[in-house]
DNA sequence: ATTTAAAGTTAGTCTAATCTAAAAATACCT
DNA sequence: AGGTATTTTTAGATTAGACTAACTTTAAAT
């Protein structure tokens, strides 16, 4: 079935709602997600479910069916392999590169997506680090953990960013910090969760407890 | 001012119709090339010409304003772009390009086209011959002429095709005819203004009246 | 167990872009 | 010039996707 671009918007959403909250999406939750009125949500999820796209009861939340699931992940495929043009091909900055996928993602021809991930060289991460799921929608997993899960003396490498916000891309691009950057864990303080990191083995920097939540590292 | 993908189909379909007629283009024309219903396109002129995209006088006929034919120019600009990249990047043949790349056309970055552009080494033609606009709407043009103008002794190389319908590029991937290809005319059949070829010094065929007049060649 | 708050749904309206049917304007023909 | 054909416009409806305001259901709190 040919779905509108909204319509995937919304199966994106709830794909990304029941990922981070494990749970079925509420139609508050969407509605802020997408930035829209909750009776807007209503109205979709009531038209997603007519076209067996998502599981659909009256106040209770959504979940994707498998079809469902399926469009989502595709999107999501196209999203990051764009992602990954724009960054590596295009020279953009991983910050500038997520509004321009929004609009590529919904151009639909499946020769066109599996044609630019053979030009990409079938790329298995995104300039944030996150996992492209190939032509069957298959994820690949990686041993990720917080930095906030560190501890002191740890040696990690950074492979990717929880948050996409530009201001918070920003921020790191300001401390020099980028994928493959090396972190070397120098103290943790309790008191308020933050710590002490020494970057690139050359400049020793404090993180808050929030910027630690978003870093993805593994030991090295 | 921030248009929508169908706004800028109709201003495309408005500079085409000119460029093609020499004249200003009229509802019928346009609901033609567009494939809508007149009344829609009466509709439309009505929002354009609010816009100040188009000049518009009932029951005349409309040609763009400076402001609609720059929005018109980039647009082409953007669509014959991406049509270098599906061609020269990843491999797509030339009847193949045309229908993604208007769906690509559409997508909002001064941006991304630009970057685009430098990607692809600033190309001055598409892959059928096209002009590109610069990103200060200036076509190059170039010395050449249809095929049907050449006479029976010259020496020719096919630059580009007024054709783009898929079903005809097919039949001049057939004869092995792309952009370069070289021709020597042998003769000139009166009765039907038909042509006897050599092909790349090789092959020898006949092309219809047809066929000649959509082939832009330059002599060598 | 009521009351209140929060979340979700319904009803009615709006805009962009389309349609069909009918009316009006222009063009064409002898 | 008058009549017919063609082109264009108007009028009224439709669909997707959004909104606000009002109502209903579920959850939370005393």
């Amino acid at each position: 079935m040919r779905l509108s671009s909204t319509e995937e918007n919304y199966l994106k959403a709830i794909y990304k709602i029941a990922e981070r909250e494990k749970k079925s999406a509420s139609t508050n939750t969407i509605a802020k997600y997408i930035g829209t009125a909750p009776a807007s949500v209503t109205d979709m999820l009531k038209r997603l479910a007519g076209k067996q796209l998502i599981n659909y009861e009256k106040y209770k939340g959504v979940t994707l069916t498998t079809y469902g699931g399926r469009e989502a992940t595709q999107l999501i495929r196209r999203h990051r392999l764009w992602e990954v043009f724009l960054a590596s091909k295009l020279r953009f900055s991983w910050e500038a590169v997520h509004d321009i996928a929004e609009e590529l993602e919904h151009v639909k021809s499946e020769e066109l997506v599996n044609r630019l991930d053979a030009f990409l060289d079938y790329p298995k991460f995104d300039p944030h680090g996150d996992p492209i799921p190939n032509a069957q929608g298959k994820f690949t997993l990686r041993n990720q953990m917080s930095l906030l899960d560190a501890h002191p003396g740890n040696k990690v490498v950074l492979l990717g960013v929880r948050e996409h916000e530009t201001s918070f891309l920003q921020y790191l691009n300001g401390l020099n910090i980028s994928l493959g950057t090396e972190f070397t864990i120098k103290a943790f303080n309790h008191f308020d969760k933050s710590m002490n990191i020494l970057i690139d083995h050359t400049r020793e920097t404090l993180l808050s407890e929030k910027v630690c939540q978003i870093l993805l590292v593994k030991k090295i």
